[in-house]
RNA sequence: GGCCCGUUGGUGAAGCGGUUAACACACCAGCCUUUCACGCUGGCAUGCAGGGGUUCGAAUCCCCUACGGGUCACCA
């Protein structure tokens, strides 16, 4: 058995989709359940629509997930070069074998008179498909369509009257005829092959045992297995994994405003690689038992074609919030603090560097919110009352304010404060139960009035823990601004 | 339009001829708690898109219909 082999061949048009993500993550998983390699391939034919950077962008998406790789642009490797670009001289040599056996011709449409071909086609409701007016040109002919000025394309020679059916791990078998295939380009004027052509040269001397893609290249399939086919190469097993759809059931659009889509736009919000991973794995897939949390080496020892699912995955926001706020709350402290930070700068709310001090007030904050946290920049909204000069108040705050014992509560409770020593949740305790003791109220009584003097709010995190992050001078000076209103 | 694929609760999703139709999210109720959040306990599909078959027995197999999706590029 051969070792295998999977790769992930994004084109560099842009930003680590979280479809594409996927898929990479599929054949991450499925190379490392089977001790095999992870290679990164560059589609970059389509050279109109790279974008500087792109390269880069995706690699680092997926590094961010933990996902490594053993051949690439970046690390080269025995197979290379691993950019499609780069391989042009690799492309013309099976390009001219194929025209030399008849198994591809010189065409010479324009992509005007093709459009208008489609176009009509269209009209008369047929499914579009290439005429093959100029598959068996003769020389004569040839050289007087390029007199003409046309710089012929090469294309594909598809066999007549033929069925193509390959083992889809995902879908068992499939098939489909050859003669809803037109002849297709392979190669353009200009000598950069075409993806379907690509793909099979550099998977085949890649020597990639499975290919793991997106259901949109299931029709693809049969025409790079004719391909496979004339150029005499072992074609790869097959897995087309279903495609994510919005909640809506449709198929995510960049433009889709309902999800994030974008791998970096979720590190942005503060999401943790881990429960993305854990997320995407889910998309598609299914573990065998009940469990559903996984870190990315636990899914290289579980993952399986055979539990892909036929149907589409919806991309479920909800439930990934929530596998995030579940990886927030098993991380370190420290972590979210780290990650929290960066928050707080761009809100203005702190500058950096932090002092010793502020740091550890910092790190105090973020811990009351950690467990609640669903993605860290809401850092920012949830500990709001921290950060604010004057306290405004809620409405039900003010129903409460309003309640009889509320002066005798506070008025106690500031004259007491006058006694502390050190303002922390220990001492703030014992005046608690002074107060407590004073004036007879406890509980929700005791509690309320105090909660709501102080932060505006009737709910929020631990109080004794509130009042110490706040601190003792603002605690008095809004105390006080009540008492001496209610007198 | 041709060809391919899919359709299980409010949501995601197991299920592969005989199950009380998992599990999770959300939601509701209760508990915990000074409040919120977290956590815990319980509730939540007489039903598997609809209609026909096959079978002693079907969410599971077959056919039709509906709906949704993919694809038919000198884009990947």
């Amino acid at each position: 058995m051969a070792k295998v082999r999977t790769r992930y061949a994004p084109s560099p048009t842009g930003h680590l989709h979280i479809g594409n993500a996927r898929t990479a993550l599929f054949s991450y998983l499925f190379a490392r359940k089977n001790g095999g390699d992870f290679i990164i391939r560059i589609e970059d034919t389509d050279t109109e629509r790279n974008v500087p950077g792109g390269e880069y962008s995706q690699m680092a998406g997926l590094k961010w997930l933990g996902l490594d790789w053993d051949e690439s642009i970046d690390k080269g490797g025995p197979y290379g070069p691993y950019r499609c670009m780069e391989r042009l001289d690799i492309y013309k040599k099976y390009v001219d074998k194929l025209l030399a056996e008849g198994k591809a011709y010189k065409s010479y449409s324009t992509p005007e008179e093709l459009e208008k071909e489609r176009q009509e086609q269209l009209a008369r409701g047929q499914a579009p498909k290439y005429s093959g007016w100029d598959r068996d040109l003769t020389p004569e002919q040839q050289a007087k369509l390029e007199a003409e000025g046309r710089v012929p394309s090469i294309r594909f020679r598809v066999p007549e009257g033929r069925i193509i059916s390959f083992e889809d791990a995902v879908r068992g078998e499939v098939k489909f005829e050859s003669d809803g295939i037109g002849d297709f380009v392979i190669m353009r004027p200009d000598g950069r092959p075409t993806y379907n052509f690509a793909c099979v040269i550099d998977d085949a001397l890649m020597e990639i045992t499975h290919v793991i893609r997106g259901e949109e290249h299931i029709s693809n399939t049969p025409r790079q297995i004719l391909i496979y086919e004339a150029l005499g190469f072992q074609p790869p097993q097959f897995a087309h994994i279903p495609l994510i759809l919005n909640q809506e059931g449709k198929k995510m659009s960049k433009r889709d405003e309902s999800i994030v889509q974008f791998i970096d736009q979720y590190k942005e919000l503060g999401y943790l690689p881990e429960s993305l991973v854990n997320f995407m794995a889910l998309l598609g897939w299914a573990p065998e038992g009940e469990e559903e949390i996984f870190t990315l080496e636990e899914l290289c020892q579980i993952f399986s074609l055979e539990r892909i699912s036929k149907a589409p995955a919806i991309f479920d926001t909800g439930k990934l919030k929530w596998m995030n706020n579940h990886y927030i709350k098993k991380a370190s402290l420290e972590r979210i603090v780290d990650l929290a930070i960066p928050y707080f700068e761009q809100a203005g709310l702190i500058t950096l560097p932090l002092s010793e001090e502020k740091k550890n007030w910092i790190t105090r904050v973020v811990a009351l919110y950690q467990e609640q946290l669903d993605q860290v920049s809401s850092i920012v909204e949830l500990s709001e009352i921290f950060f604010r000069q004057e306290v405004e108040y809620s409405e039900e705050g003010k129903q409460v304010l309003a309640e009889e014992h509320v002066p005798a509560v506070l008025g106690s409770f500031l004259a007491k404060l006058e006694e502390v020593e050190e303002f922390n949740p220990d001492q703030i305790k014992t005046v608690f139960k002074k107060v407590q003791k004073e004036t007879g109220y406890k509980g929700k009584q005791l509690f309320m009035p105090i909660r709501v003097a102080v932060t505006g709010e009737v709910h929020g995190p631990d109080l004794r823990e509130t009042l110490s992050l706040i601190g003792l001078e603002t605690v008095k000076q809004r105390l006080q601004k009540l008492v001496d209103n209610k007198e």
